[in-house]
DNA sequence: TCCTGGCACTCCATGGTCCTCAGTGCTAAT
DNA sequence: ATTAGCACTGAGGACCATGGAGTGCCAGGA
């Protein structure tokens, strides 16, 4: 059904779509590619491919554009990821080098992410679930309050201050945090639950009130409410791109946290990058633009997702290029720090 | 020369094209505003209006726009500041309590604000400068390393993790710690370098090699790369609007931090609402929007700047209002913590 | 059987013309 | 000083003609 040319000439529309943001005809792309058959063949080919629901018509008399199903045969079958040129791969290296800290690096990752693919690019900080215990640390704020610290060894810190403990007693925190790191430090996240469960028996009763607050915060921020941090950036350019759907719309699908963490997390494929293309998105606002995203992470152990938003008319392969790149430096990173 | 007439004409010219977007003629002037004069009167003022330069005509036979001067005028005199409706009101508590760290604060007002607006807002974190030590905690991270985090009383808290000590002797980190918050707990960010200078030499000598690292770090990062944390949303809120200067540089001037900070930054009189109006915002890409910023703090102590950024057509009454409201409740909600 | 040149057809985009209409400036009268 | 009246202006919308890119189809050729 689609031969060898059919295939050519369907690579062929997208690229000049994704070029040109016209509707290509069966005359120019027959200047413009060697595909060595006349028009009139291939607007048969076309006719073929329409038919499959691969390109359609704006209207009559007008050229082909790529439908989602064209992007997605394109994008799996008829393409494949464009390194980077080497221009590119030292700007990643002076961009990345030099970051002090996690929330540096995070920043820095996501302002190169949208510089090379000129899209808007998002990045997810290393999850919590899958980032283990380092150190939990108790610090007595005054003498009503305590703040709790949790350092992870992904480089995430999360602080809660903790209130309603009545005087604090300081060397019951002392005891306290000894326990609380012999307990949980070296688990992961999820594993926390069940290692702390006997702890308050082991407190001696009048401390008990403040461990149980403690560690009912301590399982609140960390595991019940596993918030996921996101950023964000290069949203100016959207402006340059017209959108099928309202612009407005795009930039309030963006603005909901809740939806980008559900934009990359519905990768399909671990450790591999992946496209979602037009309507594949479950959104209303984001019918007319593809998320390329992949996971990074240290080792083969994945931690977080980045991504980019753009139009469904993308360069995929230059795209997914740089995507992938950019999460195998920033796991490089994270790796040696 | 502006006699009351004249005043009361170039409000409602604003007035009116703050709501319709369209340039507004004499007589709809005449029409819907009571200003007891025929229209033929209302053109002469306009006349004069237009050659003090308050308003413009976008062509011959059009009705007049208010220049950035109009504008500026019906801000300084012809205007006054909108009290917030009473669900407004309510809005803004419901919004802003339960938030359970400064993050969340944060993170919540700027949404509340854009909301509240319809426009693109700003919330800086309360600043490092003008905040006090509550306390310094220094962790030990595995032998080699040690964490270092400092909390604010203002809830903000910063951490670093510091590096090529050598092997650490956990007693010593104990005594550095203790002479840390003896020397600046309590201590105006900005009193800490003369407050540590004399510290390393009540160091044992065989430890002055980690006070001095320990030091180093917290000098650099607290006082002498003060970063400002920025936080904005709202930024869907542009797509309605059509700009003079293109969209696109309107969201990347928002997108970079350092601009953001100066455009909070110079406000004229503390603790007041201060109105940027059009080019009087240095930068190239903002020439066409508006700026209204506020302090906030606790007590009579500036902590920070909110702000919202709009078009130069924006509702300034309105928009005043609502940046003045929630600038005292985060100011409320950060003294209750 | 597949490819190609030729041909009639279809619409969109472009640009010109005309007309309407909101709004102006000016002048003369109150 | 204000107003009614009036001629004038220019943007924007409706209308129409035209050019051209692109199509579908068919008949002839490899």
């Amino acid at each position: 059904m689609l031969d060898e040319r059919k295939l050519a000439v369907l690579r062929a529309v997208v690229e000049d779509f994704v070029n040109t943001n016209e509707p290509v005809g069966s005359k120019a792309l027959a200047d413009r590619h060697r595909l060595g058959v006349s028009p009139a063949t291939i607007r048969n080919d076309m006719v073929a491919l329409e038919e499959d629901g691969y390109i359609t018509q704006p209207h009559t008399s007008a050229g082909r554009v790529p439908t989602d199903k064209g992007y997605r045969l394109f994008v799996d079958r008829l393409s494949s990821v464009k390194p980077l040129s080497s221009a590119e791969r030292r700007a990643i290296e002076s961009f990345l080098t030099g970051a002090v800290d996690l929330d540096e690096i995070v920043a820095r990752t996501v302002r190169l992410l949208s510089q090379l693919t000129r899209q808007v690019a998002i990045v997810q900080y290393p999850s919590l679930t899958r980032s283990s215990v380092q150190h939990v640390e108790l610090i007595p704020l005054g003498t009503q309050r305590v703040m709790m610290v949790v350092i992870t060894n992904t480089g995430r810190v999360e602080q809660r201050v903790i209130d309603g403990l009545g005087e604090i007693n300081e060397t019951a925190v002392n005891d306290l945090r000894g326990m609380l790191n012999r307990a949980i430090s070296g688990l992961y996240l999820g594993e926390v639950p069940g290692a702390v469960e006997d702890l308050p028996s082991q407190v001696p009763p009048e401390h008990r009130h403040m461990a149980l607050s403690v560690l009912s915060v301590l399982l609140e921020s960390l595991v019940e409410r596993h918030e996921e941090k996101i950023v964000l950036a290069g949203t100016a350019n959207l402006a340059a791109v017209d959108f099928a759907a309202s612009l407005r719309d795009v930039l309030e699908a963006l603005e909901e946290n809740m939806v980008l963490i559900r934009l990359l997390g519905e990768a399909k494929d671990p450790s591999m990058l992946t496209v979602r293309i037009g309507a594949e998105n479950f959104h209303e606002g984001l019918r007319s633009t593809s998320v390329v995203s992949a996971d990074y992470g240290v080792g083969n152990q994945s931690l977080a997702k980045i991504g980019v938003v753009g139009p469904t008319r993308m360069d995929y392969p230059g795209t997914m290029g740089a995507v992938r790149a950019v999460a195998r430096y920033i796991g490089q990173i994270l790796a040696g720090q």
